[in-house]
DNA sequence: ATTAGTGTCTTATAGTCTTAATACACCGCT
DNA sequence: AGCGGTGTATTAAGACTATAAGACACTAAT
C-alpha cells in the first residue's frame, strides 16, 4: 500500500504505460524520495494498484535495470542501485524537468498566451513546500 | 513553404505522430494564428515538410473534421470550420494548457524543485510578447 | 518441507501506429 | 480535355503496446 502516491498513470496521454513508470520511478529516485538500497515496490503489487498487467510493469523495471537505476535482488525484488548517482543537485534536477517546460512555452506560444499569464495559472498548482 | 513554423514533431515523447498534429492544429486555430475560412496546409505539403506519410497527416486532419474543427473543401483542402469557436477568450485558452502545467507540478514535485526554482526555469523559456 | 512472496519467461491474442504503393473522385485552371 | 492540385480508400507489412494464463527459479519465513 506503500506506493499508492508514488505512481499514478495518465491513460489519455498516448504515453506507454511502461514508459511513464519508468519516468516515475527515475524522477523519484532523483528527488530522493526513493533513498538508495530501498525496495521498490513489487511488480504485482503496482499492477493491482493500477490495474495494469504484471507484464507492462516488469517492462518497466526490467529497462530501468539495464538503464542501471535500480537492481535485482533474486527472490525479493528490485532495489535502488548504490551506484546509481541519487539525490542529484538542484542543477541537475532542474535538467530533468526541462523538456517538460519546453514544452510549456511551445504550448503557450502556440495558444497565444503571455508569460505572465502561464506563470499566473501556473503558480498555484506549485506546492508551497510542505514536507520533505 | 507556410506551415514550416507551425508544426514540429518530437518523436522520442511516444506520443503518435497523428495526435501531436492534431494538438497544434487546434492551438493554432484557437489562438487566432489559423484564421477561420483560412485554408490548412495540403497533406502532402505537411508530409513532405515533417518526412512523414501523408496518410499520418490525413488521419489527424480526419479526427479534426469528425470533431468539427476543420471541415473538407472537394478538391481544394482542409479549411478552419466557421462554427469552430476560434478565437477563444483567453480564460478558455488557459484552460487549454492546463493539463500541461498539471503534468509540470507533478514532475516538480516527484523531483523535488520547489515553486520558486520551477518559476525561475520556465521563466526565460517564455516569450517576452513580441509579436500578433 | 511447505508456503508465500520475489522477477521473469513463454505463448497467444488483440489493438494501435506508421509506412508504402496504388488508385479514385473531385476541383480549378489552361 | 488535360494537368496538377486537393483528401481519401485500399491493401499490405512491420513494429510496438498491452493483456491473459501459466510456468519457472529463487528467497524468506514458518
Amino acid at each position: 500500500m506503500a506506493s499508492n502516491f508514488l505512481f499514478q498513470i495518465h491513460p489519455t496521454s498516448g504515453v506507454p504505460i511502461y514508459r511513464q513508470l519508468m519516468e516515475q520511478v527515475q524522477s523519484h529516485i532523483h528527488a530522493g524520495r526513493l533513498p538508495v538500497d530501498e525496495m521498490l515496490p513489487s511488480v504485482r503489487q503496482i499492477a493491482e494498484e493500477l490495474q495494469v498487467n504484471p507484464m507492462t510493469v516488469s517492462k518497466a523495471y526490467s529497462l530501468l535495470e539495464r538503464d542501471g537505476l535500480i537492481e535485482r535482488v533474486r527472490g525479493q525484488g528490485m532495489r535502488v542501485k548504490a551506484a546509481s548517482r541519487a539525490m542529484l543537485p538542484v542543477k541537475d534536477r532542474r535538467q530533468m524537468i526541462l523538456p517538460l517546460l519546453e514544452q510549456v512555452a511551445a504550448k503557450a506560444f502556440q495558444v497565444g498566451l503571455t508569460r505572465e499569464q502561464v506563470l499566473a495559472a501556473l503558480t498555484p498548482l506549485l506546492k508551497e513546500r510542505g514536507d520533505e
